[in-house]
DNA sequence: TATATTTATACCCGATCAGGTATAATAAAA
DNA sequence: TTTTATTATACCTGATCGGGTATAAATATA
């Protein structure tokens, strides 16, 4: 389960949205939903912005995480 | 040619090297490196990242760019 | 408890990506 | 100019994603 994953299911769950809402209103299929929130590696960046994007966000380069304690 | 292209691409020549230089760093496809760069929507995520990653950075969530004007 | 809802996992298959290669176009250097 | 290096575009193919479906597990509700 990585940050995106988290991003994505936080803000699905804040909406009161299902999975399978959220797949709909995103036009992808419930697997892809499933998948990211499931912190798969192997998506299509396309597919992931149609989700973002019912978040008012988008998939862009950011600073790596720092060690939080250092 | 979109906002992720244009950080590849800058970073890629502000180190000095060719897109072949770079698919070799990050162990992707040269192929890849120059769909990426045309600004191609449809990639796969963790390739994207294996780039990001010698930049320090990687991908996450940002808000949607609002307009500078308005 | 039992029932319904939501989420997780596994399989099949068409569509498409990434790699490789070749060629063309562009840019840089001699 | 010619030559070289770098980038852009097109084609072919193996590998894999995403959709659909089914089933199981987990969670919520009565």
């Amino acid at each position: 389960m990585n940050k995106l994953s988290q991003f994505v299911k936080e803000r699905r769950k804040s909406l009161g949205l299902t999975q399978e809402d959220l797949s709909f209103k995103a036009g992808v299929g419930l697997r892809f939903v499933r998948d990211l929130e499931q912190g798969k590696e192997s998506l299509m960046l396309d597919k992931v912005n149609q989700i973002l994007s019912l978040f008012g966000h988008e998939l862009g380069p950011i600073p790596t995480e720092r060690d939080e304690n250092s």
